[in-house]
DNA sequence: AAAAAAC
């Protein structure tokens, strides 16, 4: 048998280090405060290891001081040096000064268009954090890690500290609190937190704070061109893995971490050539890492650090093949050897016992009630036939345009169920009117884009979208969703939803139902009275006549949000009670709350009670509640 | 039966 790039590479790892640089020090033997000593630059000195940092940070240093980084590392002659040492990570891992357009002083000057600029409020980048403060919360797992209540009790480094404060993140939400000293003490995790309650920092975090500690651990032999990240993030489409990658950008200025995103419809070449500033992570969705991996251009085996975002999306029937090839089957070390972390807002017990193959010994975290998207969305269900569903949107629209801001529609994303009726719905709108855009996986890469982009900036402010925009995305200000089409699984309608009511913030969700959604009506009438959502009569004599629940597939357990090791069956009590008091604590009474989670206050109050606004059910119950709850979507 | 994900 021929040796591979791969054999190549794992044989060199076992060969000592280049003699010429400093030699490589096993991670257990490590200073442990390798990330703290970064907030000193004068403290270095004494071990190889601080040395190296020394070097690192008298470099940030520099930079910190005003300099550009093209002059600066012109004038130092180390540009082409590093450049020659390219594929020796010791070296490599510091910032390039010949590339500019990869170098952290080019960010800096751009760090606020980078900034999910939020203006509605400077109230903490506009997160409503309180929203989050008393949200019952379950770990399970041996030795787990306290939560913290402070970013200042963790030692993420000054670099990564100034960052957070960049983005204007005041403390840690909820999943946080939890998931982020869980993943810096090196421990695999399961976590299940709501939709939009700030999951993408909680892996982030952690993982710019480990590439930091080990940034001497790479090693890449120069006769190969494949590149060597030491932390892998997945994800199931490719706008979700734009969006993660702005947000590591974000987080790992000026730490002199480098983040490549890769996904597909757009030129692998240009992908090929950022690999090649050097990766420490790599953001991707699994088509495109794939074809990389094949092509012998990036390397697995160097991963200290795997992270799945929408892990049970990853995990469903179309994924798993390709998520169990990159995991098990390329080169990445085996669970224990790296650190893995899966986050969703859902996850089915069936698809934990599929995804505790990758987990060594992990550590299971449920923030807020199971797979639940959140009391600041207000639910809406329509009892309407296919036939009289485009007129009925009509309608709302109608409705939400003359009760909007100014005459304006505030932004309203419009679920179908194919792309074929996206193109249409699309189609109907624009000609009645309705500015709007449709998205979904037969556009070409760049239109996708801009459909987003001309949504996000209120171009068009309806969206027409299959489930390509159901997980994940962050876009500012959707003050409505309507499933036009409901789901077939009730975890896509509580991802759906969550594109409304992010980050603390109220919103509002109206879903189309009719005798083709019948196997989804009891679920949905459990998640919303579980939601206090006013559950229309006529949805809950469904429900009592459907077989309801998640069926066989997944054994019953509907709301997909219990550690599946503890063996609960999903049929009892859903609320999380082990950890902190009952269901009647959840909503309103903070008084019977655990200390760590302080007393709610008037906004979370306000915005609960908002939530729980009793509808008028029936299809005359439309225009009074569209002008409350639509306006304070947008506040 | 549909959507997503590589060229």
């Amino acid at each position: 048998m021929t040796m591979t790039w791969s054999d190549a590479v794992n044989g060199s790892t076992q060969k000592p280090t280049r003699p010429a640089r400093p030699s490589y020090v096993p991670p257990h033997l490590r200073n442990d405060d390798g990330v703290s000593s970064f907030s000193n630059v004068n403290s270095y000195g004494f071990s190889t290891e601080s040395t190296q940092y020394g070097f690192r940070s008298n470099r940030i240093a520099d930079r910190q001081y005003g300099r550009t980084g093209t002059s600066r590392g012109g004038g130092r002659g180390r540009g082409r040096g590093l450049r020659r040492g390219r594929h020796d990570n010791a070296w490599d891992s510091n910032p390039n000064p010949t590339f500019t357009n990869q170098e952290p002083f080019d960010i800096s000057e751009k760090f606020d268009e980078l900034e999910v600029v939020d203006d509605d409020n400077n109230d903490g980048g506009g997160i409503n954090f309180d929203a989050y403060d008393d949200i019952p919360v379950e770990a399970n797992g041996s030795e787990i890690p306290p939560p913290v209540k402070t970013f200042a009790e963790i030692d993420l480094g000054e670099r990564v500290n100034n960052n957070i404060k960049r983005c204007k993140y005041v403390k840690p939400t909820p999943i946080q609190r939890h998931a982020i000293p869980i993943a810096m003490a090196g421990r695999d995790l399961m976590a299940c937190a709501q939709t939009g309650s700030g999951k993408t920092a909680a892996f982030c975090f952690p993982i710019i704070s480990g590439v930091l500690k080990n940034r001497c651990s790479q090693s890449n032999p120069r006769f190969t061109r494949t590149v060597f990240p030491s932390a892998l993030i997945l994800s199931p489409t490719r706008e979700l893995a734009g969006q993660i990658y702005e947000e590591a950008k974000k987080f790992s200025f000026q730490t002199g971490v480098k983040i490549v995103v890769a996904y597909g419809g757009a030129p692998i070449s240009q992908q090929f050539r950022n690999l090649e500033r050097g990766v420490d992570i790599l953001v991707a969705t699994p088509g495109r890492l794939v074809d990389m991996i094949d092509r012998g251009r990036v390397s697995l085996g160097m991963i200290k650090h795997l992270a799945i975002d929408e892990a049970d999306r990853m995990l469903d029937m179309g994924f798993e093949p390709q998520i169990r090839r990159i995991v098990e089957q390329m080169d990445m070390p085996k669970p224990g050897a790296r650190q893995t972390m899966l986050f969703s807002a859902t996850f089915p017990s069936e698809i934990q016992r599929l995804a505790s193959d990758f987990l060594s010994n992990y550590i299971f975290v449920a923030v807020g009630r199971v797979g639940s998207s959140t009391d600041l969305i207000v639910q809406k269900i329509d009892y309407i036939q296919d036939m009289d569903k485009r007129n009925h949107l009509m309608e709302i629209l109608h409705s939400q345009r003359k009760n909007g801001n100014c005459g304006k529609l505030a932004l309203t994303l419009v679920f179908v169920e194919t792309k074929k009726g996206a193109d249409a719905l699309e189609y109907i709108l624009s000609s009645n009117g309705f500015p709007a855009i449709a998205i979904h996986g037969d556009k070409v890469q760049m239109e996708r884009e801009r459909a987003l982009k001309s949504f996000k900036s209120g171009t068009t402010p309806i969206l027409v979208a299959t489930d390509v925009a159901s997980r994940g995305l962050d876009i500012p200000h959707v003050a409505h969703v309507i499933n036009f089409d409901l789901p077939k699984d009730i975890d896509d309608y509580v991802h759906r939803i969550g594109r409304t009511g992010r980050a603390g913030k109220s919103g509002l969700a109206t879903a189309f139902f009719n005798d083709k959604n019948m196997s989804l009506a009891k679920s949905l009438a459990e998640l919303m009275k579980e939601a206090n959502q006013e559950v229309p009569i006529w949805l809950n004599q469904y429900a009592e006549r459907s077989i309801g629940g998640r069926g066989q597939r997944y054994g019953g357990n509907k709301f997909s949000g219990y550690d599946f090791r503890s063996g609960r069956s999903g049929n009892e009590d859903y609320y999380y009670s082990s950890s902190h008091g009952n269901a009647a604590d959840y909503n309103l009474d903070a008084s019977t709350s655990d200390v760590s989670y302080p007393a709610c206050n008037e906004t979370y109050s306000a915005a609960a009670a908002a939530a729980a606004e009793p509808y008028i059910p029936g299809p005359c119950g439309y225009q009074e509640s569209y002008e409350t709850i639509v306006a304070s979507g947008w506040e």
